[in-house]
DNA sequence: TCGTCTGCGTGACAGAAGTCATAGTCCCTT
DNA sequence: AAGGGACTATGACTTCTGTCACGCAGACGA
């Protein structure tokens, strides 16, 4: 678990867009400062309010980022896979981690220190420009949150998403996509926050109505076009 | 309203966080690049979807960011005030504004180009830290309102909100805390994303509850923390 | 094969949120 | 003094949200 210099690891950094303008000589001074940390299925990776002590880059496996209540309930702000940095931020500003990550599948991450990867930006002012581009994309997609916690239903942002996982990895077959959930769906509430027994009962009301057909966790969407026209209907 | 080289402008700029390290020459580069601009009270400085030109620094005035719901209803995401820049992250992501902006006092704001302001990071990467520090701290503001608005109730939104005005300008007498709204209802709203006749009702019923007394914009607290206390019991 | 565990679907309910309509107040202008 | 405009308060109502409780089905290990 110290410094590894596997070729495939190295590979991969190189594929991460915050580090994909660095030359060969960079590298080694990133592969020789980085730790490689693993963790099972469900494990924390560190916990909302926690010090930050780095930067990580997933290598392996999906990992989510999500607040939780205290009345046990969670929002998940983000899900990273494979060459995505997490934690960038807090870095930067020297705060604690604003929220919780946990691994969903097998992880492998690669840790930079806070001090590594400042002294990097430094260095190298074309990593910081590439921070605040992924940077902003997280800002984006935060806002993007906001606006449907705001302004939408729980059924609005359940239609997103399913619209959203359609396009993105639905089995297309003529105008038939058919979506196979990857989780339960107390995590799809955790997604567009709200609870489990409301995804429960859209979906089926989704399903009486025509929009969806639902066996187990296949989603089978006969016409996407009809689902997104639900988006503009009902916009508050 | 071309370049300018107003003494009292320079000096502002050097409190801006984002340039509080550069040299004098530097701020010579500075000032010859920005632009000012002058905005009326309520007039937009830009719309959300707009191709983003460049960076705003706030001189003068109030200005508020703000996504709205086709429904007609808004949110505000932050209000800046002197010193805050604005915009900084659709300058690196090459996006669009997400979301719009609008003066709410009259303001004076200094406009740099995004071409000149990238320059000035790439030279300056410690210029490029403090813009990860300052968007680190608009991140952890955005995350909050993500868990109030998945996790609260407008009652305790409201709370919250009072709760923060009266700490931050509260005008306090012994243990009463009167605070001054600094906006009308519906502007109150659009703050804790809901709609005007909610923040009426629920200022009432806090005042019913003896919580808070209101005597129009005037809010008087008899115990701050009685109400901060409201805020613990109804975590959801 | 039998428990046990996990996840799913639903009914019943309480409270919260939002909409619409109405009436009152204050202030400014004419 | 009268009228208009902006803001506020509130009642009536609908819809949405979340909670609790329960029963059911499939998976899995003992």
């Amino acid at each position: 678990m110290a410094a590894n210099s596997d070729s495939a690891a190295i590979d991969l950094l190189k594929r991460v867009p915050v580090f994909s303008s660095l030359s060969e000589q960079e590298f080694a001074f990133l592969t020789a400062h980085l730790v490689q940390r693993n963790f099972r299925a469900g494990q924390v990776i560190f916990g909302e309010g926690e010090p930050c002590a780095g930067l990580y880059v997933v290598q392996t496996g999906n990992v989510r980022i999500f607040k939780s209540s205290a009345g046990g309930r969670e929002q998940v702000l983000t899900i990273d896979g494979p060459g995505s940095s997490i934690a960038e931020l807090p870095v930067f500003d020297g705060g604690n981690y604003p929220a919780s990550a946990q691994a969903i599948t097998d992880c492998v991450l690669a840790f930079f220190s806070k001090q590594d990867f400042q002294a990097l930006c430094l260095q190298h002012p074309q990593v910081a420009l590439k921070v605040l581009r992924v940077v902003g994309a997280r800002l984006r997609r935060l806002v993007g949150i906001i606006e449907e916690l705001s302004f939408t239903t729980v059924r609005h942002r359940l239609i997103a998403l399913l619209v959203r996982l359609g396009k993105a990895e639905g089995d297309r077959d003529g105008d038939l996509i058919t979506i196979t959930l990857p989780v339960n769906n107390g995590e799809l509430a955790a997604q567009i926050g709200t609870v489990r027994e409301l995804v429960s009962r859209n979906l089926s009301r989704l399903q009486s109505e025509g929009l969806i057909q639902t066996d187990g966790r296949k989603v089978v969407v006969p016409s996407i076009g009809r689902l997104q026209a639900e988006l503009e209907s009902s916009s508050g």
